[in-house]
DNA sequence: ATATTAATGCAACTGATTCTCATAATTAGG
DNA sequence: CCTAATTATGAGAATCAGTTGCATTAATAT
């Protein structure tokens, strides 16, 4: 068994839960998917394996994930939650273009110790962080001048 | 006219759109409430104000309003979009606790520099640094820690 | 004034998420 | 094994935040 199976097992025997055969395709296709996905892209990516789960028991599902620390909110985008597998990802930060939707990823640790030190001052116990920037990549900025530049 | 309205005018006229009574009503409302806010919420505080403006034009001015730059994304909750005016307030870290809803904000200034020289590195034009941690505030973080030492 | 264009209110619509409920799987005891 | 108690599930209906179409009105330029 892979270790993020025994520890969903493990938070759902504390809860009283039980691992079912569908909470485990769920959460298989969750570390199986390797960029972020939406509720429907996960249930998709079921249905190409086996048959018979529901989008319902999906959407049940990601909560419990989520509560396991298994799983994670992504940058939101079109109108839709997004979510990604973390057990095992170090932390990142999301930049998100929003004129082409490109998302890149960087390294979060430079900023960790700082907000670790803001969190243990107000003696917050830090489950999520989310650090999301919206703007311009560089494509799409340089194509902005240049339409600035024309408009003269 | 308000600083802010001056900024709103100068956006709606770089693309050719009009500032009219609506949406000086909606901008001045979003100004007014200083705690983040839903779209609802914006227009129940325009009701009280004015009568005649409708939760569609709400929802169609606050994008315009985030395109200006004075208003941005606050942090999700209810599964609703929240928003907060901006203009004048420096930056900051939301802190929100799962369990009794409080948020707490803190100064965002000391991180943002490492921000910035990512940004820098990547040629990327940052608009919106979103920075939300979800978790336990020290009180709910204590009262689990209560139940933990009843349930041995 | 008049013409042109953009903006609005209203109501209908959309679609992601949640809920209901009848049925099925899981588990613990005996 | 069997049985009872409990939790989980699929299917589809319901919800409800947010969007859209459209007929009317307001803003602006000439
Ligand atoms: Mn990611
Ligand atoms: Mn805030
Ligand atoms: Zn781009
Ligand atoms: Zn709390």
């Amino acid at each position: 068994m892979q270790e993020h199976e025994k520890l969903f097992k493990q938070y759902l025997e504390k809860k009283g839960l039980k691992l079912t055969s569908p909470r485990r395709f769920i959460l298989e296709a969750a570390f199986n998917l390797h960029e972020h996905f939406n509720a429907e892209e996960l249930y998709v990516s079921i249905k190409a394996i086996t048959s018979g789960i529901s989008l319902a028991t999906v959407y049940r599902t990601i909560p419990l994930l989520m509560e396991a620390g298994l799983v994670q909110h992504a940058v939101r985008s079109d109108g839709r939650e997004r979510y990604e597998h973390i057990y095992g990802h170090p932390k990142h930060i999301h930049w998100l273009c929003r004129k082409c939707g490109a998302l890149t990823e960087t390294d979060l640790s430079t900023l960790s110790p700082a907000i670790e030190v803001q969190a243990k001052g107000m003696q917050f116990c830090a489950e999520e962080i989310e650090l999301s920037i919206r703007g311009l990549c560089w494509k799409c900025k340089s194509i902005d001048n240049e339409n600035q530049i024309d408009e003269r």
